[in-house]
DNA sequence: AGCAGAGCGGAACGATCCGTTCCAGTGCTA
DNA sequence: TAGCACTGGAACGGATCGTTCCGCTCTGCT
């Protein structure tokens, strides 16, 4: 924050590139083929100050695609640092969910041919996610037949919810990824059916479209 | 299924009535915004055999999305037979996972006007709905923090499940859904966060787009 | 003070897409 | 055989959207 002073031209721009950033996440966020304009009118700028930044729409979702799982692999990260592994896995998913990175992540795949900086990154954040659940299994808290990628549809499930306000769909994802994780540490309760989803089976829409 | 056998273009006709209904479920539970010569392609005639069946791609959709509603009602009444509360409501939710209601009637909500028999029969879902959620709640089995607007929320949730493979979808989605159910049944557990949902409060949709 | 140019707003363009209409063909049915 | 219900698919007109372009402003340097 300590260049926001930064005043002139030169400040202006800098101010733009989070406003167009911000804006952009907030759009594709509520729908993920908008067109740039109106990037561009929620940011309160000209659709000259996106072309200045990113050359083709597709650069800017790449870019907030990317963002998103970065923040995915900085909080399992974090996470790791829990020494409790069932504490780390909750506060893992709660983190996440308020964070709306798997919208973001997954919704804008299939959008853009990602980079190979990103399908590096995206092997990392499967690494972490399976080293969560390993330890949270340790614990013997965690359901035996839960496996690393029920997080992902985990998260997918709770991105489904959505209503008008954004503070209010904070409130309700927290609820229904309460009542996931209150499924996930039943011990007791029977296996859950079917075989559970195998490494890459959600991610068809990683193909460039 | 007596009627297949009739020959010639009165049968090709009938034929292609459910044909006809059934690419348009299949094309749009995919792809609410799908164009409607996908649903002539997927169906095998021509875009003539649809505008002679439906007045507008509105009307088409109008159709879908109340058999929809009409199914989830036909299930939940079927529900409402079985003595058990808690097997009621748990089969009750299995069936219309299954049967991918939620995608249809709520993923196409808001792409038209609604009409006025459409409201009717969402009233009565919405009784039968708490019906339901009432008798598991006198089992002791439900938690007693779960309202009936959770049940279209946790629809919501299944229907976010979905990869290439409809059959595989299925299964995934019932794994989910019995992490759901697990996660309702945890009498002993703490309460749910958060104000749960109001009625109505998921149904910004309804309004005519 | 004056100027070069970075940065900007937004109109204009061209391509694509999609709902709907239209017409010529086909084979029952009477 | 004449009429007609039904059909396939081309054609149309409107809307949308990514991208380019042009004229303007204001800054930072000389």
């Amino acid at each position: 924050m300590s260049e926001t002073a930064l005043p002139g031209r030169r400040g202006q721009a800098a101010r733009n590139d989070v406003v167009i950033l911000d804006a952009a996440r907030q759009v594709f966020l509520v729908d993920p083929k908008a067109p740039i304009s109106h990037v561009a009118e929620r940011a309160g700028v000209g659709i000259s100050a996106l072309y200045r930044r990113y050359p083709s729409k597709e650069t800017l979702l790449c870019r907030l695609c990317h963002d998103g799982l970065r923040t995915y692999i900085a909080e399992a990260e974090a996470a790791a640092a829990e020494p409790d592994g069932w504490a780390a896995l909750t506060a893992f998913l709660n983190r996440v969910v308020d964070a709306d990175v798997h919208s973001l992540t997954v919704h804008l795949a299939g959008t853009f041919t990602p980079t190979p900086e990103m399908g590096e990154d995206a092997r990392r954040a499967g690494e972490l996610s399976v080293r969560l659940v390993e330890r949270a299994r340790e614990t013997g808290r965690l359901r035996r037949d839960a496996v690393a990628e029920d997080l992902g549809m985990i998260l997918e499930c709770c991105a489904a919810i959505r209503v008008e306000d954004p503070e209010r769909t904070a409130q309700l994802r927290r609820r229904y990824l309460a009542l996931l994780v209150e499924g996930l540490s039943a011990a007791g309760g029977p296996d859950l059916p079917g075989p559970p989803p195998r490494p890459g089976e959600m991610n068809g829409r990683w193909r460039p479209s």
